[in-house]
DNA sequence: CGATGATCGTTCAGATTTGAACAATGACTC
DNA sequence: GAGTCATTGTTCAAATCTGAACGATCATCG
């Protein structure tokens, strides 16, 4: 499973080590991002027994336009794998929270609609939601803080989006 | 596409929505980790048959006094749940990169100690690892938003390990 | 029109995560 | 010591995620 080889040629590789200053904004951040969403998955399922990407869905939904969006299009927007996004559609056309219409312009195309109760749940658990957010990121961050945050997180998705 | 109805008695709700600004950090925060998280996954996966929490747990415990720590306390450096931890430990056992030991100072702890296999594993995935952290958020910031993004994470980190 | 290749969404198998329940051990009080 | 409660790590069932494979439809071009 594992091998010794590097795969590189060089005899004195040319690694660009992170340093000490770098290491400890990535250390942060992961275990930020894992801790926040850890919390925000509990409190979610707490509140109203929804993943956050199921609760993201409905988001994205209610700001789209006809409160309708294509799979692969939803997917992308809260990137989650079209396999996942499947699922979760299901589950929550289960709950009747949003439902399936074949694209009257694409006969291959699936249309995620968000019925009035996926309105009614996200209006009820929003605020909750928006709390814990508040409460452990927002409002811990300075204004200008707020501005950099928003900045350098652009940039790291559009180097992503980009790249393949 | 939020009504005025509200299921607080509350005549007028003390609800502190996001306003444009935080909303825009919030979204790009959310995209941005999860992008990247599974670029990372990606990578690793490709170049070693990691996963991230199993490439963490290398480096925690390469970290380590003795390169070894106890389950409970390794699970909450990676931010992964007990039961998670046990599993992936037991993966990486089978693989031969850790190994468990019984804790001499208490007979319930469960000691995971990195092997020197484990060590070389983790030097020949180290760089490739560090490269994609580095070409998507590292080298996407100025100095300056690096320090904004640490001190921002890290009170996020604390606000969350503190409270729960 | 017909052929080729791209795109769409689903299905499937496999891996992983979580929380609850559990047995075992430790810590602490009386 | 005995009793009580906390902590440790594991097991288990259930839910979810991913990538690969698939059939169906679209788009392009000769």
């Amino acid at each position: 499973m594992f091998n010794f080889e590097r795969q590189y040629t060089d005899s004195v590789t040319d690694i660009r080590w992170l340093d000490a200053t770098e290491m400890a904004a990535w250390r942060a951040f992961v275990a930020a991002s894992h801790l926040l969403e850890r919390r925000i998955e509990e409190q979610l399922k707490a509140a109203a027994g929804l993943t956050h990407p199921q609760y993201e869905i409905l988001v994205v939904l209610s700001e789209s336009p006809g409160r309708q969006m294509r799979m692969t299009e939803l997917a992308r927007g809260v990137v989650v794998s079209k396999s996942a996004l499947t699922y979760q559609i299901t589950q929550l056309e289960k709950a009747g929270l949003v439902e399936r219409t074949t694209c009257p312009s694409d006969e291959r195309g699936v249309l995620a609609v968000l019925t009035d109760a996926g309105a009614r749940c996200l209006e009820r658990v929003a605020p909750g939601h928006v709390e814990v957010v508040r409460e452990h990121l927002i409002d811990q961050l300075s204004r200008e803080e707020l501005h950099a945050v928003t900045r350098a997180m652009r940039k790291t998705e559009a180097s992503l989006r980009t790249s393949a």
